[in-house]
DNA sequence: CTTGCTATACCGACCGGTTGGTATGTATAG
DNA sequence: CTATACATACCAACCGGTCGGTATAGCAAG
């Protein structure tokens, strides 16, 4: 009520925090953090620098909120995390699968998981941003993890597998079949490494025991 | 011949080439090439920027011969590729990962795979980075799937799988384990997903039918 | 409704430091 | 004597960050 007011001449500060943000997200996507320029970001959003540094202490604080609001969200979205889990867990996580191979952008196949770059490029280098980004890949992990014990609670997932460790596996298949993919610029690459991931997930069904009944 | 001389004194342009790119590869190794200081680099090796640019034009060509005459050779023999295929190709695989399982260092985990952090970090902004980074993947894919496909012709591997998706979803695989594990900062589970990605290959043994013979 | 005060939101010039790169000079090998 | 292999001083551009100042919103008093 207070915030959503007709106004929108002059300032509002949560549009412009909101702008800083995107056009921060969509810098840091293209050149990575340490080379994300504060001016470029500044000028993509239309904001001063004065208005950033009222928002954000440093530039490295607006990096972790670019995390924490921004590529986090987008990732949990599109791998389906955040929906309700439906069905035998191998059919819906291949069916997400399927879903983002055949919604990849140009783009995307270019420029990767924004999470996996942010991971791979300062996890070493910053602490905060490590804990920032693995608390992501935490969420999306013990998700899939809770859906494959479902499946095995439920008979439809092999019960001699490790959920967890399956779980794991099938996280990193995925960012790095998006990192070598973005490496060769090839969307080909890229389905053809999920249609792997695919097949292996259907590995995981139990087999049919001579006569038993389900 | 003509190089081994007794010579240690004063100049010798290859060592001196030698010192740049050794102290080049840790310096990009561990802040990313976009964030090296070629000050830095030039304090490590000992040398002085006037041997560096009389060595290289510039810093990217410093980049390229890293990649081409450090990371590479690291990676594939890191990889066993240069190695002769010996017996059948899964167990010549699993053996290889579990090797690379038991002797990671701190190190290793906390700053990943050399390559694949260049090829996250510089394949959307510079061609020529991407395809020196791409063509040491390919050499590593392709020796993979060659070793797959000889497998299937000697009976150890099945038949009804793509070798070269196989081939490009295990170097996949084994690069996302190693960028999930170095944001975890963890061994274990490097190791973890090193013993699933070791079982998928299990898997891919041929199934013995019936009444069939070997 | 007007006035006056304050906290918030924002502006943009400027700063010291670092960057990759260059120009000039010199020592050495052949 | 010449070409190679360095060394050093230097440069413009850019970096993240600061700082003094200003415009505006919200509220309280009159």
């Amino acid at each position: 009520m207070a915030k959503t007011m007709v106004k929108r001449r002059g300032r509002d500060p949560d549009i412009t925090r909101d702008r800083l943000l995107q056009a921060a997200f969509e810098e840091i996507y293209r050149r990575g953090f340490q080379a994300a320029s504060l001016d470029t970001i500044l000028a993509k959003a239309g904001v001063s620098k004065g208005a950033l540094y009222h928002h954000f202490p440093d530039k490295a604080s607006l990096g972790y909120a670019v995390v924490d609001e921004v590529v986090k969200g987008l990732l949990l979205e599109r791998w389906g995390v955040l929906e309700a889990p439906t069905g035998d867990p191998v059919t819906a996580l291949q069916r997400i699968l399927h879903r983002r191979a055949t919604s990849l952008t140009t783009r995307e196949v270019e420029l990767g998981c924004p999470l996996n770059n942010l991971a791979q490029e300062m996890s070493p280098l910053d602490q905060r941003f490590r804990r920032g980004v693995n608390a992501t890949y935490d969420i999306w992990t013990a998700a899939v993890a809770k859906d494959l014990a479902r499946g095995q609670a439920e008979g439809t997932v092999r019960k001699n597998v490790d959920a967890r460790k399956i779980a794991g596996f099938v996280v990193a298949s995925i960012e790095g079949s998006f990192g070598l993919a973005k490496g060769a610029q090839s969307g080909a690459m890229l389905r053809s490494n999920l249609e792997v991931l695919s097949s292996f997930l259907e590995s995981l069904r139990p087999t049919p025991k001579k006569g038993r009944r389900t």
